[in-house]
DNA sequence: TTTTAAATTAGATTTATTATTATTAAAAAA
DNA sequence: TTTTTTAATAATAATAAATCTAATTTAAAA
């Protein structure tokens, strides 16, 4: 058996990332190449900046404009999400399956929470409770709450 | 019996805001009670920007940065919180019972949603499952969706 | 009434993000 | 391959929400 954790940290060639950028009918720039690499590498959720700062050291000239480009372009096409925070800056999340976020407030750390039961359990609620005058398109809890590292 | 909506639509008096913010103790200001009264009064999750419009009106000289101090006060104190938005800006909301929101971004309205079974629900979910080394605190369904005025 | 700690104001500042535009480069067409 | 077209990038300016600063005012305790 594969540890999850090694099956999920495959890291993509520049070549596998370029192949994914034009499924998705985007040219293909060392600009879009890097960041999306970026994207995959910095798994927590990383911010603009984040993301420019890894980038920036393989493409010197770098434009901070192009990384939000590239990011607002990734979302259209569904590729990424974007995530607001309570301190006002956007974090960005690559889409691969679609879960939940644990958020700690006091480190600005963001963690993926993803339980297919759980999902089942908010997909029988939904289906038999409607609400009125409004049609659901995508259902995420945000859980807050603190980290604790040491303690299972 | 009485409405729902009559009952929540109770417009508060100075008098009662006055007595809210001393409850919490904090000091009573003019620019205090009008903020705690706008919040009240613009029940959909204002901005500091929308608060500060309507508070303008009534106390002229009203500086932005005292709205903005206002509402971090009463999100400090747990009379309201602050919701993070796709568009980067902050909305306010005043705490009652704890609930859900249902978001439009096509037209940036929240609104609240609230059903006990669903809490039941998640409240038996998360006492089974435990998350490792997350303690959760506050647990919120985001659900995002299009409001359909009209349709039932 | 006097005192004092806290709140308010005006304005400057910060900072994430967006807009503008000239330049450059990807890839389609010839 | 070369040309052409279209789109992306870079540099920089602009925007806007939110925060900070410091002088002034005020609520309420003494
Ligand atoms: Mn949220
Ligand atoms: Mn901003
Ligand atoms: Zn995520
Ligand atoms: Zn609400």
């Amino acid at each position: 058996m594969v540890l999850k954790q090694q099956m999920e940290n495959h890291i993509p060639t520049n070549q596998e990332i370029a192949i994914k950028l034009s499924r998705y009918g985007l040219k293909i720039t060392p600009q879009r190449v890097a960041v999306l690499g970026a994207l995959i590498k910095l798994c927590h959720h990383p911010s603009a900046e984040d993301i420019f700062r890894e980038v920036v050291q393989v493409i010197p000239g770098l434009s901070q404009a192009t990384v939000y480009n590239t990011l607002d372009v990734l979302v259209q096409r569904g590729i990424a999400s974007k995530i607001a925070t309570s301190t006002g800056v956007m974090r960005y999340d690559l889409i691969e399956q679609p879960h939940h976020h644990l958020f700690d407030e006091t480190n600005s750390r963001i963690e993926d929470y993803y339980d297919p039961e759980l999902d089942q359990i908010l997909k029988m609620y939904f289906s038999k409770k409607k609400i009125k005058g409004f049609v659901p398109l995508e259902i995420k809890l945000h859980v807050i709450g603190a980290f604790r590292d040491n303690v299972v």
